[in-house]
DNA sequence: CATAGGCCCGAGAGCGCTCTCACGCAAAGC
DNA sequence: GCTTTGCGTGAGAGCGCTCTCGGGCCTATG
């Protein structure tokens, strides 16, 4: 408590001018002289002046921030904690916020109440909000509601959003283990309601039946455990699977565990292909080869849509998944 | 934009009382009888009154929020994207944060200018901030300007902090490995100046020491990288390893991996163990035995701590670090 | 019956800022 | 010469809330 904080009008008092001009200044808006702002600028950095945030949101209507939602099922923060998805997320936006300096709010809501609880936090009218995984149908309500949305999973067209390649990286993943040499290549899917999930699962589908090859498939969860238990059950079903698509790596680290566990290496017998590149692609033993989804990218590029002001409806931005080699494909 | 949204004085006129009443039976403070409290209590839900946290921070002088400090060391977002640790923090704090309805701001501040970012993060005002990674010497300079801080690692004695047994853990750990008949127990340390490390050092000293063997280790990164890098050098300078204590669990998962390239079997030639219990011990294959640390806890702790008050000098919450059991140690 | 002491209550003064608006003054147009 | 345009400016009215303070009432006490 360095005790006294200078406040908008000490600048002005100090800069011989008046609080609006101040202001002005501060805010580097139209209508001050270049005279106006060389001195309240000396001025400023003289007192170390910092704007009051509440004061300036409480006039203003609007506060500097960007409110990150996650949904949280179950569990109180469902996949917050586990799921390196997040901290990637937060990895992304943290730099263009701080550029701009405004603020990251945190936000875990569940997912039955996601709707009304996004609404009050949207009553506090931030520069807006990153949906990380809301559901197409809350992603939809909320944009409705309040403008200022932009979701970072696949949604209705209405809805700004970063739009990763999933269903072309899931193809893409597919035709890679085809090029290896593997036929007998079986899947393991995220969530059926999981928007992504679901535009991984098309992908795989249409490359497999491309490529004449038949389709086998089990329903994991995006995490560990269930790409542990699927990729088991795949495995009794189907013995000569010679490769799997995996649509996440956390169930792709499950993956590989189940196949060792089964006597069968890694990528020998069976090669192994995630998606995301997140840590968990770099822990698995062997390391993954994974599609890259440019979290990190997205979020900075959807941070930058709200800070430059209302997205357009139906906004769009493209990202590629990329393919990353390590050692659980043969190459 | 539902537009409009009730303020505090639209509540006070419905219920036929005055602002003041109104705000007292809002904030749950004293003063205010049970009938009035009755009636402002019928309308708010009515109305759907929701107070405006920046007039509320204006006027008071102190947001309902809780900020979280991540050290960026380098690149510019530090750990923070690839890292388990801080979204263990982010979800041990979230839903305390929400049953008391008080806000996340996360804020990354370079490690160089740690101090004075976070002085401007104070100047706002908040119900304090928990440090998740800062250095003593930053942690207690903060601490010592503005009270009201929480640190999450080691620091000055002055300091509020969450005080995991970093030592104890590290001992038993090796202790562990000494029961399962291993006598050639490598470390991989964390980085020199990192306070966790340093007890984890610590710990693995003694214990070595008390059971009579010797002490042989490499420093690693807290990264899977340098886990793995250290791994590969340790078995090089002493191939007769037969067990490795690992200061933290991305960094193991890297050690394994090391282990595996040189031919050698986790657990039956070398026995691993990590630390942390991070998502990386269960990502890493065989899956790993390690010294849990109770992140989400701690964190929740310290937000607890945060919204009680001014946590007192020196206060301190100690939390034990226990040996979760999974493949990478031969039983 | 008078006084003291609680307990509720409402008026009102800010908190630090933004933003509208009207005004002064210069240059430009008739 | 006088009106128009325009820019730079400052006064002042809030934004929605908290919190102090004096006052009214109602009960306990002497």
């Amino acid at each position: 408590m360095t005790g006294f904080r200078p406040t908008i009008d000490d600048v002005a008092r100090a800069a011989g001018v008046s609080r609006a001009a101040a202001s002005r200044v501060v805010n580097n808006a139209p209508g001050a002289s270049e005279l106006t702002r060389a001195r309240v600028r000396a001025v400023v950095a003289e007192l170390g002046y910092q704007p009051n945030e509440s004061a300036r949101a409480l006039a203003s209507g609007r506060r500097r921030a960007v409110d990150v939602i996650a949904v949280t099922s179950g569990n109180r923060t469902g996949r917050l904690g586990t799921h390196p998805y997040f901290s990637r997320v937060l990895a992304g936006m943290m730099p263009v916020l701080e550029s701009a300096d405004a603020q990251l709010r945190l936000h875990a809501v569940g997912r039955e109440a996601a709707a009304d609880a996004v609404e009050e936090i949207a009553a506090d009218a931030t520069l807006g909000m990153v949906l990380a995984d809301a559901t197409p149908a809350v992603a939809a309500r909320l944009y409705r509601r309040c403008r200022r949305v932009v979701s970072m999973v696949p949604t209705a067209a209405s809805v700004p959003g970063m739009e990763a390649d999933n269903t072309g990286g899931a193809h893409a993943a597919v035709a890679e283990l085809h090029r290896l040499g593997r036929r007998r290549i079986a899947a393991i899917h995220g969530p059926a309601d999981n928007p992504c999930a679901i535009d991984r699962r098309l992908g795989y589908r249409r490359a497999v039946e491309e490529l004449g090859l038949t389709a086998v498939g089990a329903d994991g969860d995006f995490h560990r455990e269930g790409g542990y238990a699927a990729a088991l059950l795949l495995l009794e079903q189907e013995p000569a699977i010679d490769a799997m698509f995996v649509a996440c790596d956390l169930m792709a680290a499950g993956a590989v565990q189940a196949v060792t566990a089964t006597g069968r290496r890694v990528p020998e017998d069976v090669s192994v292909i995630g998606f995301d590149d997140s840590i968990a692609a770099v822990c698995a033993n062997p390391p993954l080869t994974t599609m890259r989804l440019p979290v990190e990218e997205m979020a900075a590029a959807a941070t930058r849509l709200l800070l430059e002001g209302n997205p357009g409806p139906g906004h769009r931005q493209r990202f590629p998944v990329e393919l990353v080699t390590r050692q659980s494909t043969q190459n």
